[in-house]
DNA sequence: CGGCATCCTTACAGATACTG
DNA sequence: CAGTATCTGTAAGGATGCCG
C-alpha cells in the first residue's frame, strides 16, 4: 500500500473512532454526569440532579440508564425508607477521567478566548 | 475558608467549565467536523462531507458556521468556476487536538470493551 | 428518595429541490 | 461546488403528578 493510502486508512479509522467516543457521550448531559460522580466515589442520584444545572430527573435517570449499558457507571440501591441510590464510575468509565480534565481545561481557556476578547 | 468548601467550590468550577466545552462542541457531528478538518492544513466543504458519514449538506453548513462564531474554524473562499470553499483551524480549534486524540484512543478501547466482551 | 408515566412543546435533523 | 429554502417527521427534553 502506498503511504497516501496508508494516510486515508488511518484517517478514516480514527475518525470512526471519534464518532464511537461522541456516540457513547451524546447528548449535552453525559459528560456533566460523570464529571460530577467522578471528584467522589459514590454519588446519590438526587447529588448529581443538584449538580448538573438545568437537567430534569426525568433526563438524568434516562442518562444514567444509557451510562450504565455501556459500562461506565455503576448503580447500587442502597437501604430503605427513604430509599438511597449510589452511582459510581467503573473502572472503564474512570478512564474518562482525562478526557474530563482537558475538557475542564479548554473550557476555561475558552471562555477565556470568547469572553476576554 | 474551610478545605469542605474549597473542594467543593473548585469542583463546581470545574463542572461548569466542563459544561462550557460541551456548549461549544454540541450535537453529534462538531467533533468529528473538526477531526476531518485537523489532519490536512485546509479542507474543502465536500471533503468534509465526505468524511463526516451520515451528515447532510444543511447540518454541514449549519455546524461549520457555528464553529466559525465560536473562532474554532476558519472559512475562506478561494476561486471561481466551480467555487471552492477552504476550512481551517483557527489557533484556538488547533487546541483541541488533544481532546481528539483522546476521544479516538478512548474510542477504540470502548469498542474493544463493548464488542469484545 | 429515586424514579416512571403521561402529556406536550420545541428543536433537531432528513429529504428534496433550487441558486450563484 | 457550496451552499440556501422549504417542508416535514422524529425525538429530545420540560412540566407535572404519582408510586414504592
Amino acid at each position: 500500500m502506498c503511504p497516501a493510502e496508508d494516510f486515508q486508512e488511518k484517517r478514516k479509522k480514527k475518525m470512526r473512532a471519534v464518532q464511537d467516543s461522541m456516540d457513547v457521550l451524546n447528548g449535552k448531559w453525559k459528560i456533566s454526569i460523570i464529571s460530577s460522580i467522578c471528584y467522589y466515589d459514590k454519588r446519590r442520584f438526587s447529588d448529581i440532579l443538584n449538580d448538573v444545572i438545568g437537567i430534569s430527573n426525568r433526563m438524568l435517570s434516562k442518562e444514567l440508564k444509557e451510562l450504565e449499558i455501556n459500562q461506565l457507571v455503576k448503580r447500587t440501591v442502597i437501604g430503605t425508607q427513604p430509599i438511597t441510590v449510589q452511582y459510581e464510575l467503573t473502572e472503564h468509565g474512570r478512564t474518562l477521567q482525562t478526557i474530563i480534565n482537558n475538557l475542564t481545561d479548554w473550557g476555561i481557556t475558552h471562555r477565556k478566548k470568547i469572553v476576554g476578547e
